[in-house]
DNA sequence: AATCAATAAAGAAATTTTTCTTTAATAAAA
DNA sequence: TTTTATTAAAGAAAAATTTCTTTATTGATT
C-alpha cells in the first residue's frame, strides 16, 4: 500500500483501459510457463506500439530487465493488484434481464474481483430464482442490504427509461460506484462513480470504420 | 451520399463514442415532442462541456440556430445516418453462451442497424435451438452462408481460448469486420476491421477511481 | 427601437496521449 | 574478451483531443 503513496498523480484512462489486456495476456504466459516477457511480445499481441507497453507499465511498480523483458509473474501479481482486481468486492445487480443474466452468469467478474451479491428486479416471473447460484429479488426488498453487506457498486441493466430511478435508489441504498449499462446517463451526486458502458459506441466506431472503407473505393 | 465526400479527414474516435448517446437523447425528446435543443441541454445531460458537443456535431451537416439550438429531429436524422445505423448491416454469432444470447435478446443491436442473422455454438444442447428467432447452428454448417447473406460482420463470443480459432473461420468466411467480445486479442489481416469490446477494462476503470479517493482519504 | 442574454461556430490555447529518440544495460554471438 | 543486438527507461517531440476565447447572430426583454 505505502508503494502506491508517491503514485497520486492520475494514471491516464487509455492506460488503465489497456492494462486488462496486459493481465489476460500475461495470465496466460503463465499458464505456458513462460517466464519472461518482453514489451515487443506485448506490444505485437495488442497490435500497438512497444513503447506505450513500456510507458503504461512503468505507471506500476513493475522493472523489466534489459535485453530480457518482464517477468511475466510480476505482471500478473502487480497488475492484478494494481488493478484492484485482487480484492473482492461486491455489487448488486439491478434488471436481471438478458444482459443482467449474461453478468451474472459471466465467472471473469468474480476473477477480477467482482462479486455480485444479489440481483433485483420488478419482474415477477424472475423474482425468487436463482441464476448462477445468485439469488433475484423484488427491487423493493432489502433497501439497506447493501450497507450490510457492504456492497460498493451498483450496476444497472434494466431499460433506460429506467435508469434514473434505479440510480436514485443506489445513491439512496449509499452506493460508492454505479456501472451503467443502459445508453441513458444518469445524474447522481458529485461524489458518486459512474461508468457508461454502452454497447452501440462500439458498434458505431464498426460502422465508420467500414463506410469510411467504402467512401475511399 | 454527395454530402460525405469532403468528409474522407476522419472523425475523431471520442466523437463517435459520444455520439450515440447524443442520438439516444434526441430520440427522447423527440418522443417528448421536443423541437429544438441546445449544446448546453446536450452537454448537461452527458456531463461534458458544451463546445465539446458543437464540436462533436460539425463533422456532421448539422448546423445550428444561434439562441435556438439543434433541430432534434434533424440530429436524429443525420447522426443515425452518419453512425450507420439507418442501413442494416447483417452479422454472424459465434457463441451462443450467456453473453450471445443476451446479444441475440438485444432489440438495440437491431435498433442501431445491426440484424443478427444467425449464430453457431459446438455445444450440442444449444444447436438446433432458436434464441429470440435467430437458430443456433453447429459451427461446421454453413461456411459460406456469409456471403449469399451479404454478411458483412462477425460478433465472438467464445470463450477468449478459442477466439482466433473462431477469427480465422471468420475471414475465411470472407468477413470484413469483427466484433471480439474477449479480452484476447486475435490476429487477422490488415484490411479486416476488428473492434474490442471487454467489459473489464470499465470494471478496472471503476476500481482505479475508486481505489483514488480511497488514497486520497 | 434599443439592449440584453443565450447561443453556434471558428479558431487558439492548453492538455493529454502517443510516438520518436537517445541512453544505458546486458545476454548472446563472434 | 570483444562485439553485436535487443531491450527497458527516460525524456523530447509530435499528434490528438479538449477546453478556452472571441465573434457574430438572434430571440427575448426593456
Amino acid at each position: 500500500m505505502v508503494q502506491y503513496s508517491k503514485k497520486i498523480q492520475a494514471v491516464p484512462e487509455p492506460t488503465i483501459r489497456r492494462m486488462p489486456s496486459y493481465l489476460a495476456f500475461a495470465e496466460g504466459l503463465l499458464r505456458k510457463g513462460q517466464q519472461f516477457v518482453s514489451s515487443t511480445q506485448i506490444a505485437n499481441y495488442m497490435n500497438i506500439d512497444p513503447t506505450q507497453v513500456t510507458k503504461d507499465l512503468s505507471y506500476t511498480t513493475i522493472v523489466g530487465k534489459t535485453r530480457v523483458g518482464y517477468e511475466v509473474k510480476a505482471i500478473v501479481d502487480v497488475l492484478s493488484e494494481f488493478l484492484g482486481f485482487s480484492v473482492m468486492d461486491n455489487a448488486f445487480l439491478v434488471g436481471a434481464g438478458s444482459l443482467g443474466s449474461a453478468l451474472l452468469h459471466d465467472s471473469g467478474l468474480n476473477h477480477f474481483g467482482l462479486k455480485i451479491e444479489a440481483a433485483f428486479d420488478i419482474n415477477p416471473s424472475t423474482i425468487g430464482r436463482k441464476i448462477n447460484d445468485v439469488e433475484v429479488f423484488h427491487i423493493d426488498q432489502f433497501r439497506d442490504l447493501a450497507q450490510e453487506l457492504n456492497v460498493i457498486m451498483g450496476i444497472i441493466t434494466v431499460p433506460a427509461e429506467n435508469a434514473q430511478t434505479v440510480a436514485d435508489l443506489m445513491v439512496a441504498w449509499g452506493i460508492k460506484a454505479i456501472w451503467n449499462f443502459t445508453p441513458a446517463r444518469i445524474k447522481v451526486p458529485e461524489d458518486i462513480i459512474v461508468q457508461n458502458t454502452t454497447l452501440y459506441s462500439n458498434l458505431a466506431i464498426i460502422f465508420n470504420k467500414l463506410h469510411q472503407e467504402r467512401r475511399e473505393e
